[in-house]
DNA sequence: AGCATTACCCGCACGC
DNA sequence: TGCGTGCGGGTAATGC
């Protein structure tokens, strides 16, 4: 489910609790259950065990696409990849306590994780893809310190935006993909910024002009905080409960009219992803 | 040589 | 049934 308005949406989610199911901060860890080992990054399941039960959870953050957990002595981080979700079950603890029995959650053959909490509240981490990733560590910044900037964050100015950008002779999307320039945006978003921006994804990122990459920026953050107002998007089997994939410009709109000129949306493959563009007002400049 | 960029590939579910 | 596709990114391979 994840990219920067996904996790955003759930970390708000695990934060405040929903409608069916209570927040988290303030809690105490109690438990883990390593459903599949692979999921668990590091450090090793028995120390896992060994370090997080008895912590409690302070807060909650997010760093690009990552969720961080901190508890008063180390911090969990999870990301969730292509397939995986954090949900919290506060109704089911007799049945997700003991991960051999036969849970009747509606993802129960895709749970990888489950970390029990005081007054029988589980966080649980479904991915069905077995694509995501856990760790626990003391400084978070083992793992998320090699991130670029945050694209929402207002000392990332325009000026040094466009700097970052001419800094690299590679084609604009996969460069708005690379976590280490800028970190949050996937395949959805970088597709929507780069139509409400007008750029062509294979625009070479050194040929942009301080003025385009004032633009650029403008439609990634107007992009970023439509979706994040829309609890993001829900995309093929995988839903949470965003609805922004009504109000897409040009991810999988192949065929339909483009929202700034009209032209039909074409589909391309650039950086083995498939990408979505106008080819009439998303073109190359030089 | 050494950095920047590109191609594979990892489970699984779904639609054509 | 078979094949292509996919809200991602680590790593090997290649390019400059």
């Amino acid at each position: 489910m994840p990219e920067l308005p996904e996790v955003e949406t759930i970390a708000g989610y695990l934060r405040q609790g929903t409608a069916g199911s209570p927040g988290l901060i303030g809690r105490k860890a109690i438990k883990v259950h390593l459903l599949w080992s692979r999921s668990l990054e590091r450090p090793s399941e028995g120390e896992l065990q060994a370090r997080l039960p008895g912590q409690v959870l302070q807060s909650i953050t997010r760093r690009g696409k990552f969720l961080l957990l901190h508890f008063n002595l180390d911090t969990l981080l999870f990301h969730l990849r292509m397939s995986g979700d954090l949900v919290v079950d506060g109704n089911q603890a007799n049945l997700l306590t003991d991960p051999q029995s036969p849970i009747t959650h509606p993802q129960s053959s895709h749970i990888r994780f489950i970390l029990n909490f005081e007054d029988g509240i589980n966080l649980v981490f479904v991915d069905p893809r077995k694509f995501g990733r856990i760790w626990l560590v003391r400084d978070p910044g083992e793992v998320v310190g090699g991130l670029g900037p945050e694209p929402l964050d207002p000392d990332l100015t325009t000026g040094k935006f466009c700097q970052l950008l001419n800094a690299h002779r590679r084609l604009i999307k996969p460069l708005l993909l690379d976590q280490t320039f800028l970190a949050g945006l996937g395949n959805i978003y970088t597709d929507e910024s780069l139509n409400l921006a007008r750029l062509h994804p294979c625009q070479p990122a050194h040929l942009i002009s301080p003025a385009q990459a004032e633009v650029l920026l403008n439609a990634i953050r107007t992009i970023l905080r439509q979706a994040i107002n829309h609890r993001g998007a829900s995309i093929d089997w995988v839903y949470r409960g965003g609805n922004f994939q009504n109000h897409f410009r040009a991810y999988q709109r192949t065929g339909k009219p483009c929202l700034n000129c009209g032209s039909l949306i074409e589909r391309i493959v650039v950086g083995q992803r498939g990408t979505h563009y106008c080819p009439n007002c998303q073109v190359i400049v030089s």
